[in-house]
DNA sequence: AAATTTGAGTTATAATATAACAAATCCTCT
DNA sequence: AGAGGATTTGTTATATTATAACTCAAATTT
């Protein structure tokens, strides 16, 4: 199992984009007149140091370790408040969560998951969003929210697999 | 709650809808020597004489009233043979199945789900995929399956909520 | 400070899906 | 037709993901 990757999902420092989202989430609350809390935050956190999409009761054992209670609740608590705010993502295909890269535009995102390393990314798709516009408005349908979750191989992984197979 | 539409997902008589699709499932079963077996076709029937994609457990009910064991790996199993073969989808969005509009071409679907009468429809979307394509191809990121389904209110559910304010 | 709102703790349970093994059925080959 | 092997189904148990309902604590407003 490959495990380590830099480029599909983070170019280098990582704790980079963890702090900068921790900053930008916060600016954001303010803003809003909204409260970060430190459960809230720390789910953030922990959703950000992992490059792979994590499902809820991965966060749980964290949550444990910093003395909040780590029933399934909390964790979905934080998980609802986060997305409504639009600071994470759900990946239905995955039953899992991420980070988004860039919060404060209300979007519902296109992700790239890959299927070795498992670490998604998210790309803002207008292109694509503009096609399946046309698409519903042939159809008279009028959208609410996009599901768009596209599953392969990074650029990592490929290469990988074709070493291995020399 | 409005229940009974026709024009978005099929324009007249859903009866032929289902002997269409099943003799269609028939059809390429025997063409690929696979076994279309009682059960299975049961739960491809099932699916698609509900305007709505189903969940699992929604179809256990009928299997038993069939005479079919009827715990939850009998219509897992039958589902996953039927995704297999291309004649079912599974939503990941709504956790539910329905039945393939065009089965025999290999292909993920795309889906435009109403949140009001919980209708969904597949559509070819070839300009989708092209665009994905493009979207994947700047990434280097080689495609095994997607995920796209658009959540919203079709036309016949404007129009009752329309009419319904007015 | 009292009242109100909001968030978190806690217990229980719902909803969705799979593992593992046994029994039955079907297919192939003699 | 019958033995052997493969596939399918039955059955029991359990894993995984998510929510309901109620209580208590903290924060905000009045
Ligand atoms: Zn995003
Ligand atoms: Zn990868
Ligand atoms: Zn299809
Ligand atoms: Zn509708």
């Amino acid at each position: 199992m490959p495990e380590s990757h830099q480029a599909f999902v983070c170019s280098s420092d990582h704790q980079h984009c963890i702090d900068e989202a921790l900053t930008a989430a916060k600016q954001l609350c303010r803003d809003k007149q909204l409260r970060l809390t430190p459960v809230r935050e720390l789910v953030l956190r922990l959703i950000w140091q992992s490059h792979k999409p994590l499902g809820a009761y991965d966060l749980l054992p964290a949550l444990a370790k910093a003395g909040f209670n780590s029933a399934p609740p909390t964790v979905y608590r934080a998980l609802e408040f986060l997305q409504e705010q639009g600071l994470v993502h759900r990946l239905a295909s995955l039953n899992a969560y991420m980070g988004c890269n860039h919060p404060g535009t209300s979007h519902s995102g296109c992700f790239f998951i890959c299927e070795e390393c498992h670490q998604a990314l998210e790309i803002e798709a207008s292109p694509l969003q503009t096609t399946l516009q046309r698409h519903a408005e042939e159809l008279n349908f009028s959208i609410t929210r996009e599901t768009i979750e596209v599953l392969g191989v990074c650029p990592e992984c490929q290469q990988q697999k074709a070493q291995s197979h020399a």
